[in-house]
DNA sequence: TCTATAAATGACGATTGGTCATTAATCTAG
DNA sequence: CTAGATTAATGACCAATCGTCATTTATAGA
């Protein structure tokens, strides 16, 4: 049974070892030049062991998107300990997505082309299967979240019977401002406003809206952002800048 | 000159066939499945001449965008008559980007997936100039709402200084709404909540973050959602349910 | 009608995704 | 330790695809 263990972490590692060479061309060429012929060429197996590993291209790509995913929930999971109240700590979620596509930015890049069902269809279903699940575990941490902000009545219970709608709300505002910031070409509208603080408006215009207490113009957020950068993302800041 | 324009009329009355083939071609297999040789053998054109139309596939993927620009554009400018407070106004633009996702899946998903800059570096200057050009008009138009529901004290003044910003926060909820809602795979987060109404709450609360008068608690919004479907996009809506 | 310009054509080379018969490595049992 | 069996790795190969360009065809104007 020892042999049959060994060789299943030599194939998990060889596997990421993979991934780190996908990600290489990309960052090197461009996501439509991540290639089989490429990623075979830049590794030391043949194009058979690279097919026994990823079962087709969408497959390697939905393999990066795991990785991304992998990556965001263990950002994600660093705030446990954090120190604030409820507000802060949905706006550390943001933070957190924000900060995991510019560290990460080929595999929030990946994500975006890859999230299709035509693509999901060339993908094996292990691999989408975990996808789900991932993604799943991160939407009920933020449900969570919610749920206890209502118990203790910083949450208006206006949408008390449909948490998920609260869930999906916040979601979306973050996605949608970090993807059009990230991804789009620069456009007039995009250049006047103050990209550093662009996603915790948002976040904030939604939270107000949800009428999360405090409001924002009881509560200096701009000091729960920093706060959180230094606290909770130092690390990941610093290698940022780097 | 007047054999110039004719000439100039059939070769953009060509290039209009060309993508609706294109679209068929999608509709038919995928996208990935959307290749140069397809086109020509599906067009009554050889190869070349698809070529002096579109300079590369990326070209044409912005094509179909340019397209899909331009049908959101004119939708948009349906609502030129629409009677109703400011705040309905801004609803019906959000109502008029996910009846466009619904009536046009496939120049919706195109656009997500060719919206970056490695796509934009292989097509044509001059296709990249009217993308572009086509998004600054909409955000401009966006822009002047807010302007005006500021100037009739609709709208607090707490976004004054920086009224892209504002534009920014309606935009970015809407697609991020939308492009979850119609491109995720089915999750259990999404499968809870009422899709039909999404778009509707997530923008009241964005609208509601931003003191936007009459509050979604002073107004019955679903019936102007209700208002908007029957009196700016009937036909659409008609066509849709077909 | 003749010539100069513009447009259309499709064969071609290079690259790609994916397969599969062959070869190599590893394991098991006597 | 060895022989046979099982598993994994290999890369030549095929069909599909992108984009080019020398050649052919159509058109415009004198």
């Amino acid at each position: 049974m020892t042999t049959q263990t060994r060789k299943a972490r030599e194939v998990a590692e060889r596997e990421e070892l993979l991934l780190d060479l996908a990600i290489e061309i990309i960052e090197e060429h461009s996501f439509a030049q991540l290639t089989m012929d490429k990623l075979t060429a830049r590794s030391e197996y043949s194009k058979g062991t690279v097919y026994n590993h990823f079962s087709s291209k969408e497959d390697l790509w939905c393999a990066l998107c795991a990785r991304g995913l992998r990556i965001q929930k263990s950002m994600f999971g660093k705030l446990a300990n954090f120190e604030g109240n409820s507000r802060e700590r949905i706006l550390a979620l943001s933070f957190g997505y924000e900060l995991f596509t510019l560290c990460y930015p080929i595999l929030t890049m990946v994500s975006l082309r890859v999230m299709s069902p035509a693509v999901f269809e060339k993908a094996s279903p292990a691999r989408i299967k975990a996808l789900g699940e991932t993604e799943d575990e991160m939407v009920e941490m933020l449900k969570g979240m919610i749920e206890t902000a209502m118990a203790n009545n910083e949450l208006s219970r206006r949408y008390e019977d449909n948490l998920y709608q609260v869930t999906f709300a916040i979601w979306a505002m973050s996605f949608g401002s970090v993807t059009i910031l990230r991804n789009s070409t620069p456009t007039p509208c995009l250049e006047r406003i103050d990209i550093d603080s662009a996603v915790l408006v948002n976040a904030s215009i939604v939270l107000d809206g949800l009428q999360w207490q405090p409001y924002s113009w009881d509560w200096d957020y701009k000091a729960s952002w920093q706060r959180i950068a230094e606290e909770i993302f130092y690390e990941e800041l610093a290698t940022l800048n780097k």
